[in-house]
DNA sequence: ACGTTATAGTTTCACTTGTAACCAATTGCA
DNA sequence: TGCAATTGGTTACAAGTGAAACTATAACGT
């Protein structure tokens, strides 16, 4: 296979690929932040989104930490079952309807929470420390128009 | 919970926070990629990525696509056994080092290589389609930043 | 030359994840 | 009212993954 018979089949670049760069860059992101609390906290990466959500609309369902993440149930259901039975996170029975779960986090809960969040806004500073103003400016915008829909 | 003490926590915003649009993004572009090369060749994402590796370096071993992919050794190790079992890869040995694995693609690879890459581009321009030039070039240069070692 | 250390790659084991099947409660509607 | 369809959530099973142990070969230092 010479290297003229491997460019006349047109190789990917990965390293130029947009889908393969997108995918390192937040791997590595995520990875360093979710190390941190995975080592201190004996937290998922998929616990800690319930967590937050949790933080930001308490006495939500299960369906509802659902639609308002990218988490299928399964997942969210599991992570559920581990924050409780850590006490992490309180559940109860919706009023009304005795499918749905009512579910906030405990004070051990927040402790957590109150702990970890300024971690991750640490971390998310510090990526974007890289950037100038305008290029974080571009870098959001550009995210908007590539996350609709 | 009263909002204001919500407020008091400080909850993340987990859809104005970066690492988690980066995510979401990243999965949802390689996923809608994977999806279609997985239902027409049964081709995992890390064999796809091992394909598109030794297409552009034939006749390397499985340490140097270790090296030139983010993926770890194991998970090398298991896509390359599945792509010789497949005939999709031809595997050797070095000479002068027994150690060493010489892989490539085999005419079956190529052919599979050479029906996916196209679309994997596609999906790529599909992407940048909803971005302006200057968007794009914004988008890469951030980017490189933001890889930078 | 010989024992130690390092390297390439595979295997094993425990754990996670995804899909589909499932159960129970609720809704819709004939 | 009653029964099919829908919804919230869990469970079961198969497949995928990561860390560490392991095998074989090679390199190094004395």
């Amino acid at each position: 296979m010479t290297p003229e018979t491997v460019a006349a089949h047109a190789p990917l670049e990965l390293e130029h690929f947009l889908p393969y760069r997108l995918s390192i860059l937040s791997n590595t992101v995520s990875q360093s932040i979710a190390t941190e609390y995975q080592d201190r906290f004996e937290l998922s990466m998929t616990e800690w989104r319930v967590m937050t959500i949790l933080a930001r609309f308490p006495e939500i369902s299960a369906r509802e930490v659902v639609d308002r993440s990218a988490m299928d149930k399964v997942a969210v259901s599991r992570a559920v079952a581990r924050l409780v039975n850590a006490g992490r996170v309180d559940r109860g029975i919706h009023d009304g309807d005795k499918r749905r779960s009512v579910l906030k986090l405990s004070e051990a809960g927040w402790a957590i929470h109150d702990e970890v969040a300024p971690l991750a806004r640490a971390h998310e500073r510090e990526l974007l420390a890289r950037l100038d103003q305008g290029e974080q400016a571009q870098l959001n915008s550009i995210l908007d128009k590539l996350l609709a829909t």
